[in-house]
DNA sequence: AGAACGATCGACT
DNA sequence: GTCGATCGTTCTA
């Protein structure tokens, strides 16, 4: 199988957010897979993370998703329209997760394209904001609540390490990127846990 | 039952 | 840079 097993999802969600860095994204739609190379991930740990739905092992019905076992998708639905894609990580009971804030398209652009801008043309400025955002992300893989709690290691939703591993041609090698982190976005209301720097983000080495 | 609040985005000054 | 859209989830009563 070309999903990351489940052993991947179960440890250190800091850790796991950093090496999700420069995998692929699959989404299969109608068998067709809309693929996106993550650039972008946030860590939240209900352990110690105000900023986590689940902070101080709070379970709803919403968060119960975070208390699954590792390796599902936790989407969630916010400020009236948009949705944001998580990847539960930790330990069985031990609720937390990575946030996938952005990817760079790598297959099934048009879909994609379409999904995101419907028949509005293609201009710079929306190629540059793309996939560059959590509700971009999941607009461009039709991906919503019908998706939550869906098992990573399926065939409809899925990381993998290389596009071989899912019979694509392999990219061309990314030279001069380097691992950033910093802050996560818009958590100022979570004391603390605000300065945590637990987002992080390939980004193209100043020359 | 009612109210407050978002792990955001895109339009606009 | 600011600001409004928009509604499910959560909490209060």
């Amino acid at each position: 199988m070309a999903s990351l097993p489940r052993e991947f999802y179960n440890g250190d969600t800091v850790e796991i957010a950093q090496k999700l860095l420069g995998k692929y994204l699959v989404r299969r739609l109608d068998g067709e897979p809309l693929v996106g190379r993550i650039t972008e991930t946030e860590a939240y740990l209900g352990r110690c993370d105000k900023a986590c739905h689940a902070y101080g092992y709070k379970k709803t019905a919403r968060t119960s998703t975070l208390f699954m076992e590792p390796g599902h998708a936790y989407i969630y639905f916010i400020y009236g329209m948009y949705h944001c894609l998580n990847f539960v990580t930790e330990p069985e009971g031990e609720p937390a997760a990575v946030l996938v804030r952005a990817i760079q398209p790598a297959a099934g652009e048009e879909t994609m394209r379409r999904l995101r801008f419907g028949d509005a043309p293609m201009t710079a400025y929306r190629r540059r904001n793309f996939s560059n955002g959590p509700g971009k992300v999941c607009k461009a893989l039709f991906l919503s609540s019908s998706e939550n709690r869906l098992d990573l290691t399926g065939d409809t939703l899925f990381v993998c390490d290389s596009l071989t591993d899912i019979g694509l041609p392999e990219a061309t090698p990314s030279a001069g990127e380097v691992l950033r982190s910093g802050p996560r976005i818009g958590i100022d209301y979570a004391e603390e846990a605000r300065d945590f720097p637990w987002r992080f983000w390939l980004e193209k080495e100043e020359p």
